[in-house]
DNA sequence: GACTAAACGAGACGGTACGTCATGTCTTGGG
DNA sequence: CCCAAGACATGACGTACCGTCTCGTTTAGTC
């Protein structure tokens, strides 16, 4: 039986937790411009070589420091009704996006694009699990007749979640509830069968 | 009667338009994270100074730049159909999006968050004028009955252009030509009468 | 007529004083291990920028530094007796590197090892004056019938200031008077047939 | 009767040998800059922590590995002449200095005006042993009347290896061979009365 | 033969200084 | 008054060593 063999002094989990807690806190108070390592370090009263010797660019960190500052898991609704089931997921992810989450994450996006690290980080540990879960819950749909002819399941989910996110591009805010509910009335119609 | 008295020398022309390509070029060879003022002025022979004394910002000058860099103006399809008219306008944005101008855009937008000056700048010269287009002729369907009952034009644009920006967001791509007409043929089900 | 063309600022007169003053109070207060191009910069109120602009290398900086604190110019006694001359140039001497300036000269000594910059700065702007001086003095005794026979110019130098510098490589202090006097006795004796 | 009670690992001769042979490798290679106890440790396959647990500072180890590296005992000639003696002392010692080990110690007296531990290790393991030997070795000359009137043994150790150590100190390499007889012909002639 | 306790290798830790780069401001001379 | 050139103070970058620390693993005695 393989024996795990680690040599050294093992990493020290309390200094990882606090530069992750500071990090976000930096994240949600100066937004991603400000998130600089030196200030992560310095709020982390850790050294800097630390904080590069586990995560080797910006982008990294935050995306870890935003998954490490919730544990709640995602959301998988599974009624009978699919419309209700994504109504309900967008109108919750919705809410969280609105929170000091939500902050954090859209300070991260500013820098998704320039710092391919942290797409990668944002679209593998954000979006995927989401779009998993979608494309499942969107072909069980199918399988029970719940979806209008010709809906393509991606399609389905590019029309319901984007208009949830295109507004960050231009700086603005995630849309309030109301706007929620009436852009999921329209892209609802168009997706699925029930009223 | 008195004259208009400016003294000093006047602005130079050739000056702004090498500044503008220069920066225009920047932005698509190295992305905005590359887009340093330095580099700009560099690229056009130019001192910092004069950069800074007509762009007070990044934003400013990243977003002048790339309307600079078109004189094409916003295409406003009018036809019977508002289905069609959209379908058309998103189609060739999408199309634009995906060319070099593209390219500029999407580096900019992840400036966006962050430098609130490019945000506005892009809010108002880029999203405002097609947002305004979209909904007059939004309005104008909604009057020949060529929308769906309860369809708010806002919502419905928010389906209709949401699709094509969210992607950028998490460092993806503009959706290609086959993606573009998946969705909008759901989006529009659920937003026009006409089949 | 070449006229001198020099475009851009000018380099800052006052930043290059505060540079230099800056430097010296660091080498004379904290030695040549403390003498960091950072402390050197928040003493004068500088930018780091600024001095590795103008000075590559700390050996450079510490050195111009040395010999910017002093006016003094070299003594050049210059009497009818070599002997008396060399006597009082090396007492001066002695007594000059005792001094503040001595404690500076001192400290950047042991860089001077390592850092082959300083070390040729202070052999050519330090040392080689005083050579050349030694050197010409030297020669003109032995044509004066003032030197013992067989008397190598440039041994005779070897013998006559060796003893002062020595101590220091052991980081020692400079001799006292009363020992420059004795030493002064003896070598004396070797080189210069007046009692 | 108390019995030495030591208990524990005992101090490993190896990784002792493996340290200062490597300390002397890499002074003599790198130079006393570049004498790092993690460049020292990573040569000797050793870890830091027993590196810093023997030897506290640099200076420390360094003298030590300098002291390691030979097991040739101090020369103490004693003919009837003291001027031979020092002549050959000196010369054997010009001779040690511009080998291997002479680079170590030149690398070495860098650090001692910084390192006040190396200085004094320098001090009383190499320097005082052949000042002890010299002052003896001068008093019994003074005692046999080889001496000038007048001469200190002091001053005379001065004069005599004054000039060969100097030089280092900006810089400069050990005397050559030619030079060395030179100095000695005039630093003897003020010393001993011998021809 | 098991126990004890220090030495050992490895390497993570909080720091300091390094030398570089971009920022936005300033100061020249020339147009 | 504009412009190019470029120096300036500032502050973050990512790296190298510092000296300390914590691991798991030897390696002697002692029991």
């Amino acid at each position: 039986m393989a024996k795990s063999r680690v040599i050294g002094r093992p990493r020290s989990e309390k200094s990882r937790e606090a530069i992750l807690d500071a990090a976000f806190r930096v994240l949600v108070a100066r937004g991603y411009a400000g998130f600089t390592i030196e200030a992560v370090a310095a709020e982390a009263n850790s050294g800097k070589t630390t904080v590069y010797r586990w995560w080797p660019t910006k982008g990294d960190l935050a995306a870890e420091a935003f998954f490490h500052a919730t544990t709640e898991e995602l959301q998988l609704p599974e009624s009978a009704s699919a419309q209700a089931d994504f109504r309900m997921q967008i109108t919750e992810l919705a809410t969280l996006l609105r929170g000091e989450r939500g902050q954090a994450l859209a300070a991260m996006l500013g820098g998704a694009r320039t710092d391919s690290a942290l797409g990668r980080a944002l679209g593998e540990r954000w979006l995927e699990p989401r779009r998993r879960w979608g494309m499942a819950r969107m072909l069980r749909a199918e399988s029970k007749g719940q979806l209008r002819a010709d809906v393509q399941p991606g399609a389905a989910l590019a029309v319901l979640y984007g208009p949830l996110y295109a507004p960050l591009l231009f700086g603005g805010e995630v849309p309030n509830a109301e706007s929620v509910q009436a852009y999921l009335d329209v892209a609802c119609r168009g997706i699925f069968t029930d009223p």
